[in-house]
DNA sequence: AAAGCGTTTTACCAATTGGTAAAAACCCTA
DNA sequence: TAGGGTTTTTACCAATTGGTAAAACGCTTT
């Protein structure tokens, strides 16, 4: 099947190994990791929960990662990755606030629906006071957030949409579509069905376009 | 100063004894445990933090409590006592939407900013999927909002409003105020200061308000 | 077949976990 | 001052925690 040819390539010493199991296993531990850690923060997952969920022994895990905090950094770290590329909207259409601002709204949503246990982490990262990622955040999401924020001062000054509180405004896009996984238990109960449903998220993406396009676009442009 | 008179009063046996040590004791205990849950989760403190935290022994809480998870129990349910209490503003002004709805943010806001770690321990229980308290969570959460669904949809019956998502309109209502207590260390970091401050739960009611009330009211009723 | 490599297992470890049992200290009333 | 109830402390407990050290395994190359 995947027999790799004998080929000297002596330049390249470690390549042709067990690699696929290896990097397999890495991902594997990585993915329980991170669906435990989502459910009960980093405090209430034991590096044995992590192991046993992936089906090895808890010295095999600290073979792969030197620490239980190094593989928690190593988690957030793919998280942040993940949550930055679903909010990577607002900048893409620069020229035309509403489609800006439903693209990074339904980007956001998917991000609930696809990725909740990332959200999740995230979540759980922060409701403990960043104990860990404060640096990271500071240094990644925040000019994230502030580059989104010149964006719709930009349009306030050009007068295509009215001066809005950019940052409160962006931290309010951010609750009312996280919520949708980090309170999806509560949800749930709410609208009486065991799990939210496609239709769900776009009765919720609906309401929150609407209500931001009302406030967003100057009176004129509707 | 309270000294009880010492009548007969045989039937009442147990009445004045070093009460007021007890219950400040307690007190003392599941103050101390809110701010420990609050920030670690359940599974993220150990009986020992919090004996700690309140300068008594281990073997000393479990005197007053069970178990840890009564005492997480009695956190909880205080918590969600609190929580309700804040949200009841909607059942309060029905015949004035714009008011009612001006109130409810507020009040939700207010919560936020007094009692942040009550919104923690919520937001903490709710993101774990909510395995101890779902039950009191359904009983007591759900119809609560459900009766301030059912608010908005005899507003927009008589046409007092427009016709919106309630439940989902109550889910951002949720999600946008509660996220100035469980993201605070984020928000922090967004705007650039240690903590937050009075103005800036200013803001974020204005924006909210004006959002929501843009959404919701009629437009000839403005 | 032996050597070398990356991987896994076995064997430990001290500290901490939630919890129990009983002794000791406390405090008020008789 | 003795008794009796309440509260606190001391002494344990088995299980689990994160982590270390070294031995064993398995595969490829020489």
């Amino acid at each position: 099947m995947n027999k790799k040819p004998p080929s000297a390539a002596a330049k390249a010493p470690k390549a042709p190994k067990a690699r696929a199991t290896r990097e397999q296993l890495e991902h594997d531990i990585l993915d329980a990791a991170k669906k435990l850690f989502a459910q009960r923060g980093y405090g209430g997952v034991s590096l044995d929960h992590i192991a046993t969920a992936v089906g090895a022994s808890k010295q095999n895990l600290l073979y792969y990662f030197p620490s239980k905090e190094a593989l928690y950094r190593r988690v957030l770290h793919g998280v942040l990755d993940v949550w930055l590329l679903y909010m990577d909207n607002l900048s893409q259409r620069q020229d035309d606030p509403e489609l800006a601002l439903r693209e990074y709204i339904a980007g956001k949503l998917r991000f609930s629906r696809e990725r909740p246990d990332d959200s999740r982490v995230y979540a759980n990262e922060v409701l403990s006071g960043a104990p860990i990622f404060a640096a990271e955040i500071a240094e990644r999401v925040v000019p994230s957030l502030q580059a989104d924020v010149a964006i719709f001062n930009r349009w306030a000054e050009q007068g295509t949409c009215r001066p809005v509180d950019g940052q409160h405004l962006m931290i309010l896009l951010w609750a009312s579509t996280q919520v949708y996984a980090d309170w999806a238990s509560q949800i749930s109960l709410v609208l009486g069905k065991p799990a939210l449903e496609a239709q769900d998220f776009a009765n919720a993406e609906s309401l929150i376009v609407d209500m931001v396009l009302r406030t967003v676009l100057v009176p004129a442009a509707r």
